[in-house]
DNA sequence: GTATTTATATATCGGATTGATAGTATGCCT
DNA sequence: AGGCATACTATCAATCCGATATATAAATAC
């Protein structure tokens, strides 16, 4: 389940460019399974050389030429197969929270910074995630509900989490302070 | 906040090695920043070319030699500078997610096997995280237990969201059978 | 009326990360 | 005796990511 059977999944929708996959990514897949073109065009150009997708070249006036790729028969098996995997991963790669496990070198306003970066952040993925439905890219199967369901709730379960606790952070950076100032 | 400035920030709580670097990892940071030695090696070697750490080479009979890092000043100005960056990335990439996107296209068996899978793994991290504060790593400051807390309250509402709407994954999918067969 | 941004499209490159593997020595279990 | 666990180090190929390059047109800003 790399980025190529990723790509694989998303032309069994239709044919598509890899703008356009690039444009879904974002759209739907973004909060938990990042793509930039860096690992979208070497994905398709990889798949195309194992006939696992084919593409045809539309030129267009004005525009650059669209490569707009289909998924083959023996794409459809490879996806097959990707989709077999019964244990795949899920992972986690935090900044935020390796930086607040620091906390105590912080002082006050960096603090509050990070966590009100982060709240925003958060904030942008709801909006993004209750647009979805009306995203172009897909027709909403029951997958894509539960995994939309499942960003929505824990974007909301993080943001309580951080507006109950954060106060921890920051009371005891104060104690610190206190402690700091008493002992000179 | 890369892999250097996390060594950095570890090496604030005392010396150590590679080896304790990652048992470390295992222990605390490895479910919201995994690093294997694959990173941590090179990571030291750049911090000792660079200063920022200097490490003494301790021999001891019948075990490999250790080599014992410790930060440099140079090194804790270069942790403050990483501290202080306002908007620390959090990133998820779940093969987990991106294969139930597709969950139309798998069967009830597949689907039920990755969702126990994907319980098991949550169930680990839940007894790793309660096991956390005798962990020898870290004197758990305010920082840690705000994480830590973190790490509990998601793994639990990731549960939770699962065991709430799993049914809606393998319903459809009998439903969809069912059209299937009436329509042939 | 020109400048900048946004959108459409492709693609590559350096650097970072991952996962697997290798090497070396002791000790413990069966 | 063989196999596995623990304690240490370290590297390598494959992959991935972010930034950047290139090119053109339309829309928006100043």
């Amino acid at each position: 389940m790399d980025i190529k059977t990723v790509c694989l999944g998303m032309l069994t929708d239709g044919p598509a460019s890899g703008y356009d996959m690039k444009k879904c990514f974002e759209s739907s897949f973004g909060h938990f399974f990042p793509a930039g073109y860096g690992s979208i065009y070497p994905a398709l150009a990889t798949l195309a050389r194992n006939d696992l997708v084919e593409f045809e070249q539309i030129h267009q006036e004005g525009k650059p030429d669209r490569k707009v790729y289909s998924i083959t028969a023996k794409g459809r098996e490879e996806l097959m197969k990707g989709l077999s995997n019964p244990s795949p991963s899920h992972k986690i790669r935090s900044e935020f929270l390796a930086m607040l496990w620091f906390a105590h070198l912080m002082d006050e306003e960096q603090i509050d910074a990070v966590i009100e970066d982060r709240l925003r952040d958060i904030e942008k993925s709801l909006e993004l995630i209750a647009a979805f439905p009306d995203n172009d890219c897909n027709s909403a199967p029951k997958g894509a509900q539960f995994v939309a369901g499942y960003g929505e709730y824990m974007a909301t379960a993080f943001k309580n989490y951080i507006e109950k606790n954060r106060a921890m952070l920051v009371e005891d950076t104060e104690q610190q302070q206190t402690i700091a100032a008493v002992s000179r």
